[in-house]
DNA sequence: TTGTACGCGTTATCAG
DNA sequence: CTGATAACGCGTACAA
């Protein structure tokens, strides 16, 4: 039952050919006699003949797979992300080779390492929540152009990158919750301080305060990790302490963590505090107290990414600019 | 800042000698000198070398990757399954090729046939809603036993297996529905007839009926497909024509379709009606109204399936036998 | 129009 | 102990 591929040599043998030619035939060389091509071509297709992409690769140095390092699979942002990046990639003939780095930046590391050990072409990556510098990154890449940070970016210095607008969507979200809801004591619990959407996410809420001339309380600012425990006790103290009208979550997991906790208020939350969540959670609307969310183009985002990394691979000129795309988010009411 | 690999050839350059002694030492062969052992693998680790897994490939025919194939992975179950099946895999030295079917034959055929194009060394899948026959995987694989299904798997064949105890979760489930809750009118929206899964669970909830002398209402009895208005159809039907005390739901994507539905009968829902589900929603125990779950061991799935598929390839002997592993549900109540 | 020879990076075999 | 050579599957410059 062990199947051997079919090579060019097995077809060049049957048909009693150079391996060269069989190859010309099948790349539909100009060179080759139209009978032989014909010949060739439909034995190949009746062989089921396929190119071994391995001995490709080691010829042209070219792997034909892009890395993906994102936090964790388990997170409909970054699943949705995933099928974008997919799709684009899988259109293009590439294939995608998955790491998640679990938050964690020696995990990242490693990562980052065993994917460019694996010869891949390119490189997408959200950054781990303990990630401040991105020294272990580019040290592992063939260019920096075969980089695309998308979702959670470093700061500084000129890279590929894809992002929501945070800094709006968060903006849209606090000045939805004043305006229309007449809410003015917003705790915002957002991810750790040296992550890009933090600062932004950050400022829109700043922003929106005090464009609405509230004075901004930074005791009801909470930067949180991505452990369920740490929201958990974050949100109850902040209920205990600071009774704030509302919550602005600012992340996919973080709005998990911090719903388990918040649930546990039920007669305080059920009155007055709507939750604001900067997510992709599929069932947001299905929560109780009901929320609303900040929701991010995740598909997008990796599809953008993708192509931005692909066109970047496959880009022959030798100046090249890196690109940056900023895609819009969406406030989702129940 | 292109950078280039360093090969064995430039550390045999560097150092004055041989391909072939380059190699033996840096694999600790018993036949080079200590000395320039100790020499060549100082260098190497100097200058970061890494051995190209692509050459290593082309040389064994061996590709160091397994091919996974999962209906989506915006969906806890496989997104926690590809977690473990990762977490073994990258233990043992491979990487993992994630495909998605998208719950459809056509795209389930084009992903196992690309990956075995890229040479992976084994495949583990779990089938889409619209397979009903294995005829197009097994032509692609090395052998059967480079193959292990896991959770949705053929009926007949002998083949690698991991699954859930399927009959014993669902009969727990509407067991306790009926024990516990006093309820025997239960409506069971499940999966496509076609999949395993469904069978079995169905199988566990007539049981417990009969187990409780109550008589299988075939009305209760719905297959929906994966598609959204499915469900929601479905549910808003049997509500209003057969008026069921409970639901249950047979799958993760399911319930979330489901539970959209089922959300706007608030006024109905609340008063008596639990959900079950047979699923790993990580969010489920947020929900309003309540619903209570047949958890599967889903990372321990992926974890097993890729232990045996990694097992089966690695092992030398040739008689091999096929292996079948059943893992316990749980019931989750909140 | 077709065949021959080489190289991609590595290891195994055979000489020395 | 170490070096030269073949082989894995493919594409392509060079020869014929």
């Amino acid at each position: 039952m062990e199947i051997k591929p079919v090579t060019l040599k097995d077809i060049a043998k049957a048909l009693g050919m150079s391996t060269s030619t069989v190859s010309r035939a099948l790349n539909d060389s100009y060179e080759i006699n139209e009978n032989t091509k014909k010949l060739v071509v439909d034995y190949a297709k009746k062989v089921d003949y396929r190119p071994n992409p391995i001995a490709l690769s080691l010829k042209e140095n070219k792997s034909w797979s892009i890395g993906v390092v994102v936090p964790e699979v388990a997170n409909n942002f970054f699943s949705m992300a995933i099928n974008g990046i997919e799709d684009e990639a899988n259109g293009c003939g590439y294939h995608v080779v998955i790491c998640q780095s679990h938050e964690s930046l020696e995990k990242e590391t490693q990562n980052v390492k065993h994917l460019a050990t694996r010869q891949i072409d390119g490189l997408l990556i959200s950054l781990s929540g303990k990630t401040t510098d991105i020294g272990h990154i580019m040290h592992y890449s063939r260019s920096p152009y075969s980089v695309v940070f998308f979702d959670r970016v470093p700061e500084a210095g000129n890279y590929h990158k894809v992002v929501a607008d945070n800094f709006k969507g968060a903006f849209e979200a606090t000045d939805y919750l004043i305006k229309a809801k007449g809410i003015t004591k917003i705790a915002h619990v957002t991810s750790p301080p040296s992550l890009s959407i933090t600062r932004e996410r950050l400022e829109g809420y700043k922003a929106a305060l005090e464009k609405n001339g509230i004075a901004v309380d930074e005791e009801l600012i909470k930067y949180v990790g991505f452990e369920p425990q740490d929201a958990y006790d974050t949100v109850n103290k902040l209920i205990a302490e600071k009774h704030p009208e509302a919550f602005f979550v600012a992340s996919d997991r973080l709005a998990l963590n911090c719903y388990e906790a918040f649930s546990k208020h039920l007669h305080y939350s059920e009155k007055t505090v709507p939750f604001v969540g900067f997510t992709n959670l599929s069932v947001s609307h299905l929560f109780n107290p009901k929320i609303f969310t900040v929701v991010q183009p995740a598909y997008e985002m990796g599809r953008n990414a993708a192509r931005i990394l692909i066109d970047s691979i496959e880009s022959k000129k030798k100046v090249k600019e890196f690109e940056m795309i900023t895609l819009e988010t969406k406030l989702k009411f129940e």
